[in-house]
DNA sequence: CGTTTGCTTGAATTCTGTCAAAGCAGGTGG
DNA sequence: CCACCTGCTTTGACAGAATTCAAGCAAACG
């Protein structure tokens, strides 16, 4: 049982150990508080109006982040995949209602960690504060890049760029996604796939 | 001298404490390895190419981070006013060279924390650990609500609701700058402006 | 003052969205 | 195991938002 439970958040350790280091005991305290939850497809981990109380830890799977507007379309805002860490971080940070869902896009196993467990282990934990900074500087990163792609590329040039760096995320998942992912709409993008074979 | 050197680093201290307590002491050993730098107006801190060896926070003034197409226009990807921090955090975890340049919009003192000295200080002080952690994560949701404005609001929308937003701020920088901020061009805002008095 | 820099205006153009209809596929129930 | 049904994708005609280009103007600066 130990040895099952171990497998579960292994890939979350091994992530923890990429960024900082993390003695046995210290994992152990880790572990002991984390919870996981498998999610089927289009199940939902948040609804509008509720509070993101944790963050999520993809294991297996593939997580999104949507707002749905007046109108009734989605707008994916976030992907998450193995390895990855998705929440609303508004809604996260000041506890308060969040306006996304956010919902499996195939089967997924997660890992979840409440806000005032995270409070409470990174105050224990001067590693995993250390983690969580790292991890929180590198997603800062990665959204000012993505910020300048969408400003610097067309809609077009943008599809081409993403679908030659993630080729296989692309068949992952449905085009509708992928095109409200990228700020456009589902034709534009089978537009743009029929041209240019 | 004391004196002066603790009101340089007031605001900064002050905006720690937002965050987390500070002993005196840890508040000390922070000072003692800050450095402060005036920049005239346009002055560039970094320039494309560099390494952002510093993050840069903001006592006095204004700060802008842009990058330039091949076509040679400006594309201002962030702006930080007092209190904030500014870097292109691409370049500064993993020390590699930028392709922004970051510069001063009007004259500006800022505050530089070198990328060692960063980590040596979140190292020593678990507070200041728990504080860049926290800041962090609040400029996530910040960006995450960003991208949000720009899908979801048309380009028009966009300026009205920033300016609704900060109409202080829009007064004090150029209107080519806000322009490429919020995306689009200096003859479109000018457009918009017309429009509706 | 003259020069540079930034702002305005208008016309033509391009890109992307909207709408509507039809095609396709995959899952579900009979 | 097949047929249906729902949901996703494709296609085409049209509309509109925003850009580009070019010229003129105003303001700031040395």
């Amino acid at each position: 049982m130990a040895f099952l439970i171990y497998n579960m958040y292994a890939p979350l350790i091994q992530h923890i150990r990429r960024f900082v280091p993390l003695t046995e005991q210290e994992e152990e305290t880790i572990m002991k508080v984390l919870k996981t939850k498998k999610l089927e497809k289009k199940e939902h981990l948040w609804q509008p109006g509720q509070i993101c109380t944790a963050l999520a830890f993809v294991i297996k799977g593939c997580i999104r982040m949507y707002i749905t507007d007046t109108a009734g379309n989605q707008q994916t805002q976030q992907f998450a995949i193995e390895n990855w860490w998705i929440a609303d971080y508004m809604s996260f940070n000041m506890q308060k209602p969040t306006s996304y869902s956010v919902q499996a896009v195939e089967e997924t196993t997660i890992i979840l960690l409440d806000h005032h467990l995270m409070e409470s282990l990174c105050s224990q934990i001067p590693s995993l504060e250390q983690y969580f900074r790292k991890v929180m500087q590198k997603a800062l990163g990665a959204a000012q890049q993505r910020i300048q792609y969408i400003y610097s590329l067309s809609k077009e040039e943008r599809y081409r760029q993403f679908s030659a760096l993630f080729p296989d995320f692309v068949q992952r998942i449905p085009q509708y996604m992928l095109a409200s992912y990228l700020g456009f709409t589902p034709e534009f993008l089978s537009k743009i796939r029929a041209k240019k074979v």
